[in-house]
DNA sequence: GAAATAGTGTCTCTTAGACAATATCCA
DNA sequence: TGGATATTGTCTAAGAGACACTATTTC
């Protein structure tokens, strides 16, 4: 095509993964669950065994997108790729295009979030491209000398987090199916800061209300688990309906 | 800089500008509101002489990222060079990198929407770039054969309108800066569905109690308006007061 | 029985929601 | 006085928030 235009010299697809760890102190007890997210240490070489930019920094696993894909496509695929991991979702937060924020020229990057059950990153392998992964904690995530813009892509990526996580059912994609109220309330703990989460009694009591959470049965009478406490603890599932909240009205809507 | 991959062919910024327009019906009535959305007529010519590619159409305002700035940046630029019209609150909602979206090529756009007080849009006027600038209710727009996905565009755009009304203080940049509740409720009803919101009493009752809105005084006693009835009806003013909503409370957080 | 988690009982206060009544002003 | 808009009264039922109490199990 004719170059009317100065085009960009590349344009990149990044996806901040963030999961939520379940470390068991002792038995009987709600385990200890952390928000961490995944980053890549970049490789020295790049799978083409060309140098690599901001080799040895951790950053945000990502690439380039390829002129027939969406970034969308690029995420899925980078992620594959760069750490063997499969199948979540992805969503797009973000676009970064400030024209110093790569020093190899004008390179923007499409931002996606995703949220991994821990399961689901298991797989997770290093790879050519990343001679390193691992997860951190939103502390070590932060305080770590990341590559490119990627801590202020991650700052704004878990500030997404926490908003969906207020105004989605986004939880249930960091608990498994079936969960008790306990391993709810953990989750929404890590991120949301609220007395009527972190009140028990408050908690365990408006719970089973929200439509969007079922509680589970089996032969007719309620399942239970002992799974975190000598009590055995209702299960719930969560259900397709979709809360949507407003500040002209208090009520979720049915 | 060394091309070791395949870059893009244009990187663009297109803006959504919403603004809500009141037509008086008659005296001592709320006026009738109507959220609408401008666009402009493309010019068979662009403003450097070049034939423009889907002239003639009905198109988002837009153009070509510079690669000296942001896709907001050129947002601001595009909107004053095309329409005239400045001084607006520019928000990101969206990328669209489908590679079959432009014929030219692999182009990106990256998208924005503005909320528009409709006195804002008054010093709107033809350019070199647009034939026509005018505004269209969301039927007629959602009718008409706009260029490129811009029609796939605005309509995610007015989901993300709906949205950011429904769960921010967003109705107070279609408003002045003193209203009367039953403009409140006309801005809201453009585009949000909600008996709460449509049922007189419920709103005159509710909406007065909201934290972030207040009365308007002057000079010790509450400012009242005859704009729209016989009855002197109060003025209010948002506050700074920045709601939370949660799925997991009611209560919006103080 | 002690300890730990998972709830429930009860009370108070606030609010939603429905419906009716009142208030203000203009023609 | 009638008509139109802007409120307010009143009632009921539901829910939030606080605090104490009960229930189930293991050691």
């Amino acid at each position: 095509m004719k170059n009317q235009f100065t085009t960009p010299d590349g344009y990149t697809s990044d996806i901040a993964v963030f999961t939520i760890t379940s470390e068991s102190s002792s038995e009987y007890k709600p385990p200890l669950k952390t928000l961490k997210i995944m980053l890549i240490k970049r490789s020295e070489m790049d799978h083409e065994g060309n140098p690599n930019i901001e080799a040895g920094k951790w950053a945000l696993p990502g690439g380039f997108v390829r002129p027939n894909e969406t970034a969308f496509q690029a995420a899925e695929r980078k992620l594959f790729e760069e750490t063997g991991v499969d199948g979540l979702r992805i969503k797009h937060f973000g676009v970064y295009d400030s024209p110093s924020r790569d020093h190899r020229g004008w390179i923007i990057s499409n931002a996606h979030y995703v949220i991994a059950n821990e399961s689901s990153l298991k797989n997770r392998k290093t790879t050519l491209d990343a001679q390193d992964i691992q997860l951190f904690s939103m502390e070590e995530a932060l305080a770590l000398e990341l590559a490119f813009d990627h801590h202020a892509i991650m700052d704004d990526a878990l500030w997404f987090i926490k908003k969906d996580m207020a105004l989605t059912t986004l939880a249930k994609h960091f608990l498994p199916e079936e969960f008790v109220l306990s391993e709810l309330q953990g989750v929404l703990l890590t991120v949301l800061d609220d007395p009527s989460i972190s009140t028990d009694a408050a908690f365990f009591r408006k719970a089973p209300t929200l439509p969007f959470i079922e509680a589970v049965s089996e032969n007719g009478k309620l399942k239970k688990s002992n799974a975190y406490s000598k009590t055995p603890a209702q299960l719930y599932r969560f259900t397709d309906f979709q809360p949507i909240v407003s500040v002209y009205r208090n009520k979720l809507k049915g």
